[in-house]
DNA sequence: TGGCAACCATACGCGACCGTATTGAATCGG
DNA sequence: CCGATTCAATACGGTCGCGTATGGTTGCCA
């Protein structure tokens, strides 16, 4: 037999980064209220006490979780928008990849969700800000009027916050479309026009 | 001096109408978790004294209002959209009829984001599947494959419902887009194919 | 082996909201 | 004018989650 000593602490002992992760993880699923210190704690199978050691409030539990949600975003954009030198490649490239990231998205719903709380708020606001300033310059790119390209770049974006808020909401509508990137080819034909045969 | 009796009652009494109709006002505004008994009485100028003589309890009211919503919703449906024959004009008196009713689709956004709650649950999928029929239908009506009609009403709804998400999440970024028509305008063309000129 | 630091449990007080009881005041029909 | 009805105030007990205080284990290290 292994020496398990007495009391194997049933987790190696918590970090801080588990406590994000989790939360993140439950904030995803059942949205910003149900993040709640002394319900976590049960999940995790602790109490409060651990909860309170590693973090001062609630309220610095889920500023970090909102932290690391921006750090990723960023991360995520940078390397996946690289620079493809096409630019009706790169537009659809960007539209296919941010429908893929099915977790992502379910995270950026229930993040919209709570978009009323102060802390949410910022965060939000910086997202869509740098999201339509992407797509506004991508479709600038192809030739599009400033106007005509804020029009396409905030219709695309709706159709992704839309998209993912009604997964969240009703599923069963989604999934009636069987074919999601046939439903995505449509978004991207409606918007990106022919390239220069 | 008019002759005030010793109390004027502040409000010559309050309706159960009343209530509900306030109610919907907050939970447009702040949201679900926001109509809650003490501090809509608080805003009303009473106390919970009053509501509980009027309702049963929060859920009854919750449930009224919900109902309150769907009944105009369907109200709402039937005569605005009639019966156009054009199947053209029709999509798109839908479409701008849509956009146009901003106190709606505010309501419905609050609406979605509880989304997750048992009472409103039911009523938003029904509202989903009336809505995203009725866009199915009326695409096919354009002569489009069933599986085509189902893509682009998705695409129209993810796209309404987007759009006033984001309205109540970041109106800013919204309003950046100074044409509102201009949207919908670019929304339907991409949607609705030419008329057969 | 004593001691200190990391990690966690337990117990408590607090505020917000729900729902219940009970009482009070205005109003209307007879 | 009076009793019943309608509407509302007050006071109470209960729940859930936050945050604090305090004490108990474990592990490492001198």
């Amino acid at each position: 037999m292994a020496p398990i000593s007495k009391k194997p602490r049933a987790n190696p002992t918590l970090s801080r980064e588990a406590w994000v992760l989790a939360a993140t993880n439950l904030l995803a699923r059942e949205g910003l209220q149900a993040v709640a210190v002394e319900p976590l704690a049960l999940a995790l199978g602790v109490t409060k006490g651990s909860f309170y050691w590693h973090f001062k409030s609630r309220n610095e539990l889920i500023q970090a979780v909102l932290e690391a949600w921006e750090q990723d975003q960023s991360a995520d954009v940078a390397t996946r928008y690289g620079g493809i030198p096409d630019p009706h490649r790169r537009l659809r490239v960007l539209l296919f990849a941010a429908f893929e990231d099915v977790e992502n998205g379910k995270l950026f719903a229930a993040l919209t969700v709570s978009a009323q709380d102060s802390r949410v708020e910022p965060a939000l606001r910086r997202a869509t800000e740098r999201r339509l300033a992407l797509g506004l310059e991508a479709f600038q790119a192809l030739g599009l009027s400033e106007e005509e390209a804020r029009q396409r770049a905030l219709l695309a974006y709706a159709a992704y916050t839309g998209y993912f808020q009604l997964l969240r909401t009703t599923p069963e509508a989604v999934e009636a479309v069987t074919d999601l990137s046939g439903y995505v080819h449509r978004l991207a034909d409606a918007l990106v026009p022919e390239p220069p045969t």
